[in-house]
Order: structure tokens, then C-alpha cells, then sequence
DNA sequence: TCTGGGGTCCTAGGACCC
DNA sequence: TCTGGGGTCCTAGGACCC
């Protein structure tokens, strides 16, 4: 049995363990730069009219006239939190695959205790008494059904957010009592297509012609529909794939016009996936880097594009790939424009320890490797970004992101521990 | 004024090989 | 009249996920 463990509003309840005056009321956390809504609590969602996605100047009213509390996004804490859950989860089984920041499949297979109702209620207590982020367990025998299973936990209060799937009277409940649309791989386009042909439960689906599922939606398809039926088709993945792209792209906290801060945000971004890049002991090939104007603006003329350059040969050296990227952005760059957003990815990966020479690589090159190294151990030992590039620039407020709520990062940072009253 | 960010997998079709 | 057959690699675009 596989169990599918998933905190409930993540981002919301990591902000209400350290806020106990906000329990019970509705919160919101909003997206870089405090553009839109991304994540609401139970009651925050019980306000209908507050929806998801939506621009926060448009919604602004209703927040203040509904008493929402809401937060800048703040990753670090988030982050943190979410490694505390995944090693609560990891005591109940070696075989953990973090699905995302806020959820885990956990291979129960080799559990003692066969009651898994039981063991579901003692995973949910365990990591609320450890971490105070309340979650849901969907456990059935494969990912696909444990994901629905998990759904239909928060989905009925009576479910007290554990449901399993052990008896086929209990798999045909479930999938009787959810949509199509509420299965994992199931989006927009194919629910809408099945729908037109009268498919609407999940049952309804598992119940379709297999040859109809395949022809129409592919492998995908068929692998959900056999999982549907009991047959496991995606094995659980405990060791994370190394990524194949790494990129970043963030809004500026206000319009650029100055190629200069457009250059210091872009080199910033470049250091920044460069790290992730040396973390996964990956070398790129190719780095895109890209540039907008406010696509939503009506008065402001529009530009965007992008450029792939190719390096000689692989490299993970910080240096090297801001030389790279800002070949790039030279080229792409126009004046006379007011731009939102620049962007860099990194693609086409080899590991580090096959790179394969260039005959021509140059000396600087690396020279290059080898001061990003002494750089890393520098930012490792005295903190991050303490060694930098000259050209990132020291004007970071100039361009970064807006997060006016955003709340202390309480588990990470000395300075911004939680204080419990004050001395008067 | 203000509208998120970071990913994965699959397929068809083109270009190429012997 | 009739113009092979078997394969690989790469990319763009679609669909989906959190």
C-alpha cells in the first residue's frame, strides 16, 4: 500500500503555526511580488467570492471587509517547514518520495501494522504534534488511487481526512463520489472532451473502453486508467531525478528601463540557478535568457524575446555562465521599453564529471572554475551571496521582488525567532 | 499603480543514418 | 507501370502538475 500525505493549505498553515490568534479565521498567501492570491485556508476558501488567482488589487475590498489576513510568500519558512514533515514521514518508512514541496508519497508495503485506517490517524497525529501543519492520507494500492483517496479524505469532514482503499466497495465509493476532474493527470482539456461524451465520475472513467482511453489520451491516459483499476504503472521514486532545466524568471518590483539593473537582476538570477546547478553536480550546454514588457499593460508598447546561447563546453562555473547570458541579453535588449521581467534557464545537462574538453577551451575558463569553487566555500562558511559578481550589483532593491506582509522566517534566521510576550 | 513561478512527460514530424 | 526498409536523434508544442 502506498499512502499520498498532503498538508492542507500548506503555505496558509505554515503561517499560522507561528500566528495562534489566527486560528479559525481565514488567511491568504500571496505571490511573488504580492501579484495574486496562491494559497487560502479552509475558511479563507469558505468566502466563495475570494477567488484564487486573481490579481489582489482587484480583491483587495473583499479581504479587508471579510477580515482576511494576508502574507507575502515566504519561501524560506515555507521551505523549512515542509523538510520537518517529510522527516516526520520517513519515520514510518524508508521509501519516501517527496512529490512536492507540501506532499509525499510513503510506501507503507513493509508496515507491521496492517490497520491501515489506524495507521493513517497515527501519521496525521504524528506530524501535527511534531510540525502543527494539519495534513490529509489517501492510502490505497497505487499513487494514482492514494491521490484521489487523499482528495476524498479532505473532501467529506466524515473521512476526518483518512481514507483507504482496501476493499473494492471502498475503491468504487470513492470513485463514484469524484469527478473526472479530480484525477491526478486529468486537466482542463480532457476533462472538457470527456465530458461532451457523458464521462463525468471518476468511475465513469475507469469504466471506459481501454482502447478508446489510449488512442485519445495517450500512454498518460492509459497508465491512470490501469492505476484506477489496481494495477500499479508509476512506481514510487524515492531518490529525486536530477532536474533536466533549472531556470528562473522573476517580476521586477517595478518597470526597468535601465539596461544596467536589467543586467545586475539577470546576472543575479544567473548565480542563483548556477548554485542549484553545482548542487545537482550537473554541467549546461545551453543557457536561455529572456526579457518582457508588462504583458497586461494597455498603454505600454509590447517587446519579448528570447536567445539560447550554446556554451564552447559544458560548465557549471558561475562566471562563465553570466558571460554567457549577457552575450544574450546584449542582444535581445532594446531601448525604449519598459520591462517587467527577465529570465534565465539553464538546459541540456551533462554531470559534472563527464564533461567532455573542448579543444579550444580557453585558460579563463578555467580560472573561472576554479574561483567559483573558492567562491562556494566562501558563501558556504560566511552566508549567502557574501562573495559575489561585481556586475549583480549592490542596487538589488531597485529590482526585486515586493513583499510588504511577509512574515518573520521564524525556524531559519537568529533574528526573527518567534518572541512569546515581552519584558515590559 | 497593481496580474506568480518552477517543473514533468509525451507525441508528431523533420532531418538524418545505413 | 512499378522508386525500400529500418532505424536514431532532436525539437516544438501540448497537456498537465504543484
Amino acid at each position: 500500500m502506498i499512502a499520498l500525505v498532503d498538508c492542507n493549505s500548506f503555505y496558509a498553515s505554515c503561517e499560522q503555526v507561528f500566528r495562534p490568534d489566527l486560528q479559525n479565521k481565514p488567511v491568504i498567501v500571496l505571490s511573488n511580488n504580492d501579484g495574486c492570491a496562491i494559497a487560502a485556508n479552509k475558511h479563507a476558501k469558505a468566502l466563495t467570492e475570494i477567488p484564487m488567482f486573481q490579481p489582489i488589487f482587484k480583491i483587495k475590498n473583499l479581504l479587508d471587509e471579510n477580515n482576511v489576513s494576508y502574507f507575502s510568500s515566504n519561501y524560506t519558512l515555507y521551505s523549512d517547514m515542509s523538510r520537518r514533515v517529510m522527516n516526520t514521514l520517513r519515520a514510518f518508512s524508508p521509501l519516501v518520495e517527496e512529490y512536492s514541496i507540501d506532499e509525499s508519497f510513503v510506501d507503507l508495503s513493509h508496515s507491521t501494522d496492517l490497520d491501515f485506517q489506524n495507521l493513517g490517524s497515527i501519521i496525521k497525529k504524528t506530524v501535527e504534534k511534531n510540525t502543527g501543519i494539519p495534513v490529509g492520507v489517501g492510502i490505497a494500492k497505487t499513487k494514482s488511487l492514494s491521490k484521489l483517496a487523499n482528495k476524498f479524505a479532505k473532501k467529506i469532514p466524515e473521512n476526518n481526512d483518512v481514507y483507504v482503499v482496501d476493499t473494492e466497495e471502498k475503491r468504487r465509493n470513492l470513485l463514484i463520489n469524484l469527478k473526472v476532474k479530480d484525477i491526478w493527470g486529468i486537466g482542463k482539456k480532457h476533462t472538457e472532451r470527456l465530458q461532451k461524451i457523458n464521462i463525468i465520475t471518476a468511475l465513469d472513467f475507469a469504466e471506459m473502453p481501454l482502447d478508446w482511453v489510449r488512442k485519445e489520451m495517450t500512454i498518460i491516459g492509459e497508465r491512470l486508467w490501469r492505476e484506477l483499476n489496481n494495477e500499479i504503472c508509476l512506481e514510487l521514486n524515492p531518490i529525486p531525478d536530477a532536474k533536466q532545466g533549472i531556470g528562473t524568471a522573476k517580476s521586477f518590483g517595478k518597470k526597468l528601463t535601465d539596461y544596467t539593473l536589467i543586467e545586475e537582476a539577470c546576472s543575479f538570477y544567473v548565480s542563483e540557478v548556477a548554485d542549484l546547478l553545482r548542487q545537482q553536480k550537473s554541467a549546461a550546454t545551453e543557457i536561455e535568457v529572456f526579457l518582457q514588457t508588462n504583458q497586461f499593460s494597455q498603454s505600454d508598447p509590447q517587446y519579448k524575446n528570447k536567445i539560447i546561447v550554446k556554451l564552447y563546453s559544458p560548465t557549471n562555473s558561475t562566471i562563465s555562465l553570466t558571460k554567457a547570458a549577457l552575450k544574450g541579453l546584449r542582444e535581445i535588449y532594446l531601448p525604449g521599453y519598459r520591462y517587467k521581467k527577465v529570465g534565465v534557464n539553464l538546459t541540456h545537462f551533462v554531470p559534472e564529471n563527464e564533461i567532455q574538453a573542448s579543444l579550444f577551451d580557453e585558460k579563463t575558463k578555467i580560472e573561472s572554475e576554479e574561483i567559483t569553487k573558492v567562491m562556494d566555500i566562501l558563501n558556504n562558511k560566511f552566508g549567502k551571496n557574501k562573495v559575489k559578481l561585481a556586475v549583480v550589483g549592490t542596487r538589488e532593491k531597485e529590482w526585486s521582488l515586493i513583499k510588504e506582509h511577509r512574515s518573520p522566517r521564524f525556524t531559519t534566521q537568529w533574528d526573527e525567532l518567534l518572541t512569546i510576550g515581552k519584558a515590559e
